[in-house]
DNA sequence: AGCACGCCGACT
DNA sequence: GTCGGCGTGCTC
């Protein structure tokens, strides 16, 4: 038997199956999808098993065999197999990262080299106060430390011999049990809280228990159940666990909401595609508080009831804890959830959960689009216009097209949700590649809030210099009298507070990147958001030696400080990268303005969307159009997306809500129709500039980069990759470029790109095959590093 | 990506 | 002579 087995190495020339020998006593084991450690050149390395044959084209004396299994279940299912084929080619990443993207990261291997010593005596006192008790050391800890040269002699000597090892990140959490044995055994008179103990046994009846359980109980130290262990009246054992993640714990049962006729004729067509297995994608348009939810959670229990399983995919749930406490509320114990904030170990149990069929609804980010249920029978986007939908490293999938992928497997449909639909998935359901299903009004009838927008030149020019404008400040003062509660939104997208000297202009900038440090208010420090580099504020100019050198820009802290200037008596919490770093701190910050023990909450992108606290009646919008001039065809629709979504926050419940927008161009169609709330203003007028700049959906994009750590090889390979591609693509095509990427330096390598814009292009993908096997032969030698992006969402 | 191999200059 | 620098090529 042979098996083809994808080694856990991410490299062009390696991306391919290799073959492998099945031993005899292995072969029971052997399936696709299981996982095993093969010998791979001199090394050991993890690798999938993706197929097996009887023979290979290879001589069979070549073939190595495969050294052991890891699993004795498949990891992946034969679904995911499939999947992972496609990803590789519709996305043009390495086989290997479209598997690993499909298991949680505490599957994924760790790889370290240990050095044995096996004659302590005979190294140096240097090498010796690094070995652990088993006589072992890292070898990066002998690299760190210099003890290469001397390695190397013990090495010769057979003085220490080197061992690869694969680990994996996480294991399944184990949990000490006693068993009880002798439920009946007699003790000695003194032995007082050993008998409380058999008491509490016998009056519960328990077979086995946990201490913690025990001690809920009785008054007892671990030293008297470990005595009940010496005298083998109980046992101890380990017992597998499934860590608990925390939530906003509302155990009441959720109740069904009797739909509106708009909303039962919109289920009825999703529902219909699920009996009939087939695989449509609706574009569910329903504005904020139309109740999609409700739709989707229908939706679902229809697919349960079919036998089947869901997915449900929400931007980033670990900002809206309020879905995942409403799904936990409707499906107990049957939902799993997986989401950025759990810890490695976390999502591992989650993803066990669903893997063991023990769950049959998940509710995740982007990654859980990959849950290996077996059975899938409807699959919601929810929000699908956001950007985190699509990962913005290799594998560059988009969820949204993994979605369709799977639908299509499944025989199920798809339902894109979203107030703002992103403009390309409205475009296609105009032209009825998805079906169109319209939620025009709140379920609860309320109005959606006023929105005001206000010009702040005018406020510029009536002498008011402050980032508030009055109308504003007036609203605000309003609220906290009444006891209400106000959300402000500063946007940040593209924006950021940097260091500036007052004298000669200049800003810090990172000495790795082309781009200036972000003050951060904790520490005092600067840091680059790219690559992590961070120093001290410095006091004087680095250029000019000024000393009137001062942070720059507007952050959260310093809007919050305003505020305290402002209203002295309000509560302002805030909640951006710096407040929410720490596990759990969203769900904190969010439940306690949930119980009005704040006033104002202020944040960033993250208090956007999914908020829904009734006491919210003034929405504020600091800066409207920081995103609206941003270099990037979608700075439009984001910023109408975010406008929208951020007043939907405000009066969603008895209480009246008011939205005021502060901006600089009160003119902009994007600010003009959220402030009506009319999307398909939005729409209409978006097309036509699309239209005329040639910009999606009426082309497409692919983004090629280029990066070296030399500048004109840089731009010169970039020009090289331009005039390939002119030669071989259509002449309808346009390849725009190269240029130098926006950060034109980031970890000290130069950046360049082109832009491909095509209406039609078959051989597309084939050709980048052939561009990226050109590159990655010919021209990585020299450190050039290209990287492409079809369909990038965002161009920086 | 790792790792071995091999070729060349520098040094005990 | 041998150590160690890194360019080249292979991994079932």
């Amino acid at each position: 038997m042979i098996a083809r087995v994808i080694v856990d190495v991410s490299t062009a020339a390696i991306d391919r199956p290799f073959d492998y020998r099945v031993p005899e006593h292995l072969e029971p084991f052997l399936q696709p999808g299981i996982r095993v450690h093969v010998p791979f050149g001199p090394r050991k390395v993890q690798g999938f098993v993706v197929g097996l044959a009887d023979k290979s084209d290879l001589d069979m004396n070549k073939l190595k065999p495969i050294e052991s299994v890891i699993d004795l279940e498949p990891v992946l299912t034969a679904e995911m197999l499939k999947l992972a084929e496609w990803l590789k080619d519709d996305t043009l990443c390495f086989y290997n990262d479209a598997l690993q993207i499909m298991i949680p990261a505490a599957l994924r291997a760790t790889y370290s080299k240990i050095i044995q010593i096996r004659q302590p005596e005979l190294v140096s006192d240097a090498f010796r106060r690094h070995l652990s008790k088993d006589n072992e050391v890292d070898f990066t800890v002998l690299e760190k430390e210099n003890l290469i040269s001397e390695l190397k002699r013990h090495l010769d000597t057979s003085t220490a011999v080197i061992e690869n090892r694969i680990r994996q990140k996480a294991k399944p959490k184990l949990q000490t049990v006693f068993e009880v044995i002798q439920p009946n055994a007699a003790l000695s008179g003194n032995a007082k809280k050993q008998m409380a103990v058999l008491e509490w046994i016998q009056r519960t009846g328990k077979e086995r228990f946990t201490l913690a359980e025990l001690q809920q109980e009785v008054s007892v130290t671990a030293a008297v159940v470990e005595a009940l262990v010496d005298k083998e009246i109980l046992q101890k054992t380990r017992q597998e666990v499934y860590r608990e993640i925390e939530l906003l714990a509302d155990t009441s049962v959720d109740k069904i909401v009797e739909l509106t006729p708009t909303q039962q004729s919109v289920l009825q067509q999703i529902e219909q595609a699920q009996d009939e297995l087939k695989s449509d994608v609706f574009l569910l348009h329903g504005i904020t508080g139309s109740g999609k939810t409700e739709i989707y959670l229908q939706a679902i229990e229809h697919a349960l009831s079919q036998g089947k399983e869901a997915i449900m995919l929400v931007p980033e749930i670990a900002l809206t804890p309020q879905m995942v406490t409403r799904f936990k509320m409707r499906f107990g114990d049957q939902v799993a959830v997986l989401h950025s904030g759990l810890s490695i170990g976390e999502k591992y149990d989650e993803w066990r959960k669903i893997h063991r069929q023990e769950v049959r609804v998940v509710v995740g980010a982007r990654s859980a689009i990959f849950a290996p249920f077996v059975n899938v029978g409807l699959i919601i986007l929810d929000e699908e216009h956001e950007s985190s939908y699509k990962q913005e490293d290799s594998p560059r999938y988009h969820a949204r097209e993994v979605a369709k992928w799977r639908a299509a497997f499944a025989k199920c449909p798809v339902i894109l949700g979203s107030a703002t639909p992103s403009i390309e998935s409205y475009a296609r359901a105009k032209k009825g590649v998805y079906t169109l299903l319209e939620l025009p009004s709140r379920a609860n009838a309320k109005e959606l809030p006023p929105v005001d927008l206000i010009d702040m030149r005018e406020q510029l020019k009536g002498g008011n210099r402050s980032m508030f404008s009055i109308e504003l400040i007036d609203a605000i003062r309003d609220r906290l009298q009444k006891k209400e509660q106000v959300v402000l939104f500063l946007n940040k997208r593209g924006f950021s507070s940097f260091v500036l000297c007052r004298d000669c202009g200049s800003t810090v900038q990172c000495p790795n990147c082309d781009i200036s440090l972000t003050y951060h208010r904790m520490g005092e420090a600067l840091r680059c958001h790219y690559c992590g580099y961070e120093e001290q504020v410095p006091t004087q100019c680095p250029h000019c030696e000024s000393e009137h050198i001062r942070f720059f820009g507007t952050g959260t802290q310093k809007v919050e400080e305003e505020i305290t200037r402002l209203f002295p008596e309000a509560r302002t919490l805030r909640m951006d990268v710096d407040t929410t770093r720490t596990k759990g701190a969203h769900e904190r910050i969010l439940h306690h303005f949930g119980n009005h023990q704040a006033d104002i909450l202020l944040g960033t992108q993250m208090i956007a969307k999914g908020l829904d606290f009734p006491n919210v009646t003034l929405v504020g919008v600091l800066n409207a159009d920081t995103s609206l001039h941003l270099a990037d065809f979608r700075a439009a629709e984001k910023t109408f997306q975010l406008i929208t979504q951020v007043s939907g926050r405000a009066g969603r419940h008895e209480k009246a809500g008011h939205v005021i927008v502060q901006t600089y161009d009160p003119e902009h169609y994007a600010l003009t129709c959220s402030q009506t709330h009319d999307y398909v203003g939005f729409y209409t007028q978006e097309m036509q500039v699309r239209k005329v700049y040639q910009y999606p959906p009426f082309y497409y994009l692919t983004h090629i980069q280029i990066s070296h750590q030399d500048v004109l090889t840089t731009s010169e390979y970039a020009a090289r990759v331009a005039d390939w591609l002119r030669v071989r693509l259509s002449h309808t095509t346009a390849v725009i470029g190269p240029t130098a990427s926006a950060i034109s330096r980031i970890q000290d390598r130069y950046r360049y790109q082109c832009m491909i814009k095509y209406k039609q292009e078959p051989k597309l993908t084939e050709t980048l095959h052939q561009l990226l096997k050109l590159a990655r032969t010919d021209w990585e030698k020299q450190g050039v590093r290209i990287s492409i992006d079809l369909h990038p969402s965002t161009i920086v």
